[in-house]
DNA sequence: GTGAAAGCGCTAACAA
DNA sequence: TTGTTAGCGCTTTCAC
């Protein structure tokens, strides 16, 4: 038997609207009725029907988040930063994996629209963003992180790409690195390009030769495949960069498979940063993105526009870290003369 | 402008119930009606309202899964397989975590229930599982994932944890160790006790002594410190055992601070198996939780109940794998023979 | 500040 | 097989 704010209305004594506004809080309550309320609603287990006050609202207190891989750390750790967010307001949040598939994104979005969310978090599986028409047509919020297309014009949160970039190839290069590799996903994707375009703008200023570009894809089976093969015969570069978290473990795999050590024969510069870094021997240096930071952005974004607030809409860039540990360091001297001759 | 289902009739020609179930698929409709019907609805751009359907029809077609932490990718890529299973049949996924607090999962899981999701799956914070009768009130079908306390007799997954614990024994014996070191990470949890079990009970029946038992907790952070603290005086055991992920990398990062080398002074067998056990030097022999199988199954058990089938309850216990790579080998004989001295 | 009552969009019962 | 209609539980005018 399921109990409702009628229910609650009679035994409380007040009227349903009064029982309603006690929980929304969307009206004032005197404190001596709110407390009748909130009796009666204990001693019957009352809980509001959710699908009752949404279709009533015309909105839901639901954030979708739709991403494009579930099986992906980065990603998963951004849900967890954005649920940390939401779940103070009263929120709930609902999440699909589109499989890096345009197709599968758009269907997956409509279902998610369904919902009639109050907003919606998306990580694109492509650059061409296809569903971005979907979503502004259904008048959503939306706010696209990690992989914003660069002349999307709407609300995003992503990390300072290019800055990263930098930040990764100065590190290297103050150490005496002048030889890269960069093992990239895919540059397809815009985020990734930005990250190279950092590292290149460096090398570039330093004079010293473009890095050769890897790109490993999106998994790590393929990027540990890719990378394996490239460096049996590789013999030229001192230092690794990676651009993103598969291409870390891609890296780290194959230097292992061919016998080469990190750092005496090759430095590594992994991206994102996990409990796993820190396990690693020798504890991996890496560019950390500010995840918890996105998640709160993210929210902060979305919650512009909530209450038919037009804010009006903005990017949000944040910075990355450098984490200094121990994969990197100064190429050996007899393999940088080797290497420099 | 929104479209509901009564335009879409109206263009059609038909009548709202005969739109109803043809996206419902509730009740048969002639396939030329069908046919206007969904023509009608694209053109119109006309999406089913979720909670229009779900307040009528009682329940949502979505499944809620409460788990104790977003940031543990065990958990995440249950949920990824969770998903994986539902999608097909229309069904979506709200997640939430309770972040490890037996108050936070009754709250969480009380606003969970307010959509009066068709099912729910719980991984609970402790083995108390307080949430259980708020969960058996509700009559919403739920199983247990994971951690199950022994005396819980609802639908429940997990793996057959004592069989992995003597999987992970065998191992090890059968190369020649014989003094171990169990990082588990609370005996608190029924799952893990029973790790241990499988573990204990394979030492006995070979007359080796007891394991030495680690408490490490549940995150990252302070399994490092604990078996840091500890691999600093122990000089005896030659084979390390992780009950958790986070155990296991734990047991990593303090062999490389105390300069441990694996699997020349320590054997060391992770739990669970994900990308970066392959890039470790050296890969990593572990106990695989068939994380997908156990999607399956917990999408099985719910759907046993879906509409009101009262198939009766049932725990599916899976079978771990054990994945031999390079982490473990045969002690040293210098060191055996020391150590068995 | 509170009550009465209409109605959100859909599905399920009932009729045809 | 299809149409008609009531009503799910809530929020939100509109009165007072």
């Amino acid at each position: 038997m399921v109990v409702s704010i009628k229910d609650v209305a009679q035994r409380a004594g007040v009227s349903p609207g009064t029982v309603s506004n006690v929980f929304s809080g969307n009206r004032a309550v005197k404190v001596d009725l709110i407390e009748r309320v909130r009796t009666a609603a204990a001693e019957l287990g009352y809980q509001p029907d959710r699908a009752a006050s949404q279709l009533r609202a015309g909105k839901a207190k639901v954030v979708a988040a739709l991403v494009p891989d579930l099986n992906n750390p980065f990603f998963t750790t951004l849900i967890a930063a954005i649920e940390a967010s939401v779940r103070g307001e009263g929120y709930d949040i609902i999440v699909s994996s589109s499989h890096g598939n345009a197709d599968e994104e758009a269907s997956r979005l409509s279902a998610l629209l369904g919902w009639k969310p109050a907003g919606v978090v998306i990580i694109p599986c492509t650059d061409e963003f296809t569903s971005r028409e979907l979503l502004a047509s259904s008048g959503v919020p939306f706010v696209v992180a990690d992989r914003v297309p660069s002349l999307f014009d709407g609300d995003a949160v992503t990390v300072d790409n290019v800055d990263a970039g930098e930040k990764a190839a100065e590190h290297l290069v103050a150490l005496g690195h002048r030889r890269f590799v960069v093992a990239a996903s895919s540059m397809k994707l815009q985020n990734i390009r930005e990250r190279c375009e950092g590292i290149e703008a460096v090398l570039i200023r330093e004079g010293f030769p473009a890095p050769t570009l890897i790109e490993v894809g999106l998994d790590f089976d393929t990027a540990a495949d890719r990378l394996g093969t490239f460096m049996a015969g590789e013999r030229q570069a001192t230092a690794f960069i990676a651009l993103t978290n598969f291409a870390t473990l891609g890296i780290l795999a194959s230097a292992n498979k061919n016998g080469v050590s990190v750092p005496r024969d090759i430095s590594v510069m992994g991206f994102d940063d996990y409990s796993w870094m820190h396990a690693f021997n020798p504890p991996l240096t890496a560019i950390r993105q500010p995840v918890e930071d996105m998640g709160r952005a993210i929210w902060n974004r979305l919650r512009g526009h909530l209450n038919d607030e037009d804010e009006p809409a903005a990017r949000e860039k944040l910075l990355c870290d450098l984490v200094v540990r121990a994969s990197t360091g100064a190429p050996t001297t007899e393999v940088g003369k080797l290497r420099t001759a």
